[in-house]
This record gives structure tokens, C-alpha cells and sequence, in this order.
DNA sequence: AGTTATACCTAGCAATACTAGGCTTAAAAC
DNA sequence: GTTTTAAGCCTAGTATTGCTAGGTATAACT
């Protein structure tokens, strides 16, 4: 799949793979991976950035977390705007691809 | 809606576009706008360029072409390798917008 | 004559996902 | 006990891409 492909739609998928349970870097990643049927396999180096301008932009809020085992992890939580935003976000590629289905003829 | 999101999938939406009958840049952003039910209105700054590079990429061809009325106009048609991308780009949509429907759970 | 619609083009911009590297700590293997 | 592997985080730089804003030319309509 091409790697073009993802582009204006990554942060739909992070908000709605947080959701409602706070989850930290690696996990989202992994979360990803199974939540999409192995469709997406996304290296850190998109995430992590990614999750920064996510936090930078108010749509999610983090904390550093010491688990009994294992080294520390940052944690992200959906704040009330990107609880918003990942409504309008699911709104937005709904209409999209549509739009897309339309042209391509696919789904229609 | 976001323009990050055509991103990706401008090529399938020109590619599809197209398909059987040659159409010129102008004629192409109308036919897009019309059977995405008004999704996409996209500018020719967009199309253009957009056409070059997949005539550069061998998946189109063009010819010069002057009408009766009005002004000489480039005409577009698929290639074969245009015909064989366009199968493997409408497979790709599916692909990706299946793993979306399943991490936004929109349509899963 | 002037405006509008048709029709094409390009330089530069902004956004973004990825590559390729680096750092640290805990567990597992040897 | 030392090395390796996995977990976990990070960033600089790159390539691609769609869009903005501008320009040019011609035909039709007023």
C-alpha cells in the first residue's frame, strides 16, 4: 500500500485507536496494527511525531507513567476537543470516501 | 474537507476519471466535480501538474486537438500501463479504506 | 470594446509520512 | 555475567504532493 495513501487521515486513526483508553506510543502502534486487520503497520517515526502535533494542537493530553515492570511510557488521552475533532474527523472521511467511491465506481 | 486527504488518491480519482473516453484538463475537473456528487471541486493547479506527471509516468498520453468551436484543447487517454494502474490503484482504495472503516469502526 | 467562460501553464508554499539514525532500560539467552 | 533482544521514546532530514496565486490565450456574448 502506498505510503501516500495515509496522508490527512492519520490523525483520524490515532484519535479513534486512544479513544477512551489512555495508551502510550508503542502500544498505539500495535494497536493499529491489530485494530486495522494488518492493513497498517506504521513505524515510529510516523507516531511519535504525529502524537506531538496531536498534543501541540489540544487534541491530546499526556503523562509520563512507571509501570511495575518495564521502563517508563507516555501516556495519551483524548482531551474534550479531540473527542470532537475525532467526531468531525469520522464525519469527514465518511463524506471522503465516499466522494472517492463515487469517481472510482468500487462501492457505488 | 481537509485537502490533506486527497493526497494519495489524486491519481485513481484522474485515472478513473478518464477511463474509456479522452478528456481534456478542463473537461476533467468538471466531470470530477459531477460524479462525486459535488465531493471534489478541485483547482487546476491541482489537475494539471497532476497530468504531467502521470504522462511523465507513462500512464497517460496526450494529443493536441482542435475543435470546431473554441480553443485547442490536450486531450488525455489511458495507456496500457494507465488501464493496468488504475486496476491496481482501485484495489489499493479498497484495501485502504477497508483498514480505516475497521479503526474508525464506521462501517465495520 | 469589455466581460465572461473556456483552456492551458508554472513557481513557490505548506503539510505530512517516512527513512535512518540514536538513546535508554528491562528481560531473555548464552 | 555478559550479550542480545525487545520495549519504549525521540529527532533531523527527505520526498512527495496538492494547493495558492499568478500568468497567458482564445472564443462567445453583451
Amino acid at each position: 500500500m502506498s505510503a501516500e495513501m495515509l496522508k490527512g487521515h492519520l490523525d483520524a486513526v490515532l484519535l479513534a485507536t486512544i479513544g477512551d483508553e489512555a495508551l502510550h506510543g508503542y502500544a498505539i502502534i500495535e494497536a493499529i496494527r491489530a485494530r486495522s486487520g494488518g492493513h497498517f503497520d506504521l513505524p515510529e517515526g510516523t507516531i511519535y511525531p504525529a502524537l506531538h502535533r496531536l498534543e501541540l494542537a489540544g487534541l491530546l493530553s499526556s503523562r509520563w507513567v512507571q509501570p511495575d515492570g518495564g521502563r517508563k511510557r507516555r501516556v495519551y488521552a483524548l482531551t474534550d476537543g479531540g473527542r470532537q475533532s475525532l467526531v468531525e474527523r469520522r464525519a469527514g472521511w465518511q463524506s471522503f470516501a465516499s466522494g472517492i467511491d463515487l469517481v472510482l465506481g468500487s462501492r457505488a
